[in-house]
DNA sequence: GTGAAAGCGCTAACAG
DNA sequence: CTGTTAGCGCTTTCAC
């Protein structure tokens, strides 16, 4: 593989004079064009290594998750590439999700051999001792659903969002809504749950209707989890609605309600948070998050401290969306229809 | 950050003696337990580009997938990550779902500018003009669902295991059996398809079976088109069992049958592959494929090859496994019920 | 705008 | 087993 020394005598100029053609200083256009097409014929393509220790810079960013598996975190990441690649970053991927050993591993050793220029963590609890890690490194941090101080963050605002949910619920005019979300399984990584919870709470309080903590119960994220859920809430305490965390947790109300009998929207209005791609699918209600624009999002932020060490930690907010289908509906109304 | 001078101080070394320390090569036990102890004092670590540079090694991976949000490939990366990461390998992802563009960046940028030390390519096609960058590129390649001659490969019989599925089915008593499966959208990604309709059809014919091409029907690998197709099937030719191509596409063809009424399995068997995380929740006879291992066997590999290079590729195949639930039986045989 | 030269922090011969 | 030394391939002053 051609290295600079190459280009440079194929050009005619120096090593130095490639370099900065190459990385858009100073030379003459002129100049540029031979550099650009000597490099071009050599498939002359830099060194990382080499212009990383010459420039303590990686071309390289690293993004952190909880897990991987899930359709939030890989749709962020799809966000996340998109604009990271188009810059000439690479990302590389640390998952959390292993063995405990595993994650030490990751702060002790691969994001201090400062192969990174950046990171963007995701949805992450950390332990104070990690914190300090990412401090240390020096490196500018985004963090997605933000919960380390003082760096930038983009994230939506669940209590908003939550009230949006349980608003429109109550518009219909339910006055029975339940709300399954806030696992615990989860618990150590989100922080989302009590937000979720408490928007839920405030929209409930404030259109006067009771506190009734049976209409809550507990899920995690997924599918099977709300099913399991809702199956007991409609076993026992039985709701007009249901606001659920997410949408993954909706399907599974959406599919406890039709093993029970029920018909959604007719005996059960259900909605979820989201827009998961399945949304669509069951034909479920939610508030959109867009995930992949939160992945943008991150990396602009990112892009921007890596370009501009000094500037603050700035703030971004993803505006959500409501979307409406047909997994809601007055209470008892039956126009609507599943799929 | 201390680097290695500041170390070999500590111990009273030379910086040479604290590389060969730290890298496991000749050093006396005293020597070694001296520069373990300076370098964890000063919370030293190697600098991946000046190690890299002077050592051509950059204890980073590659792994290259055609989608990230699939169920198959975060499980294959998480059993990659699992093996490499205990080894001191980080792993970059290169996601070729986005723009074309991107895919051509990938190809022509960040592969090229060695920061990985090999690749670890899941169920790709490549372009012609692809492989031979690849072959290039001179480092380590293993694929996974292999479609790149002459490198390591990790796969599962996938004409075996649809016939497996299919005898099963036949195995019951079933004679009209029915295929959803070899979507086209994935079709240049993924060459599955036709193996596993392939499988099918010998299935079919070896038990004396009469071909019905009415009995195929077209699906991309997800739960909505399962459905589609599913419903379509169930309306114009009705089958007596599905043998779906993947579990996504049989929980579709699980909700299909619901939706028109139809018991399952009483009125309908149906068997998947995978063994997805969803399988058990919806009590999805299937095949497992394991990607996980799939995965820990590609970085097995890998490594193999990247300290032995100049080993022979190899082959590994991972033997799938049976996982009977409730959603198969002999026709019209109500004994089974789901969930 | 361009060239010469000094590193970036480490690894890998080569001696000893 | 250990120290000395020569790079690895670039980027970045510093002169010109």
């Amino acid at each position: 593989m051609a290295d600079i020394v190459e280009v440079a005598q194929r050009a005619g100029v120096s090593i130095a004079t490639v370099s900065r053609a190459l990385n858009g200083k100073s030379a003459s256009a002129e100049t540029r064009r031979r550099v650009l097409q000597a490099a071009q014929e050599l498939g002359y393509v830099v060194s990382s290594s080499a212009s990383s220790l010459a420039s303590g810079r990686t071309k390289n960013i690293g993004f952190m998750v909880p897990f991987i598996d899930r359709w939030y975190f890989t749709t962020l990441l799809r966000g996340i590439e998109a604009v990271l690649l188009e810059h000439g970053y690479d990302v590389t991927l640390y998952n959390l999700q292993g063995h405990e050993e595993q994650r030490e591993k990751i702060f002790a050793t691969s994001l201090r051999r400062s192969s990174v220029d950046g990171l963007i963590a995701a949805s992450i609890e950390l332990a104070p001792h990690e914190i300090r890690t990412l401090q240390d490194l020096g490196k500018p941090v985004v963090s997605v659903g933000g919960t380390i101080d003082s760096v930038s963050t983009v994230d939506v605002d669940n209590f908003h969002i939550s009230r949006l949910a349980t608003e429109h619920l109550i518009s219909l005019g339910h006055t029975r809504i339940a709300h399954v979300g806030s696992g615990s399984a989860l618990g150590s990584a989100f922080r989302l749950g009590d937000t979720r919870y408490d928007g839920w709470q405030s929209a409930l309080a404030e259109a006067g209707l009771a506190h009734d903590e049976t209409l809550f119960r507990e899920a995690d994220f997924d599918i099977e989890s709300g099913y399991r859920a809702t199956k007991f809430l409609l076993a026992h305490n039985r709701p007009s609605a249901i606001f659920a965390a997410s949408d993954e947790v909706a399907i599974g109300s959406l599919l406890a309600a039709r093993d029970l009998g029920l018909r959604v929207p007719a005996d059960l209005s259900i909605i979820g948070i989201d827009d998961h791609h399945l949304a669509d699918f069951f034909g479920l209600t939610t508030i959109a998050q867009f995930p992949e624009m939160q992945g943008q999002a991150a990396a602009d932020l990112l892009l921007a401290t890596l370009e501009n060490p000094g500037i603050e930690p700035q703030h971004r907010t993803i505006a959500p969306e409501f979307v409406v289908r047909a997994s809601t509906a007055r209470p008892h109304d039956g126009e609507f229809e599943r799929i």
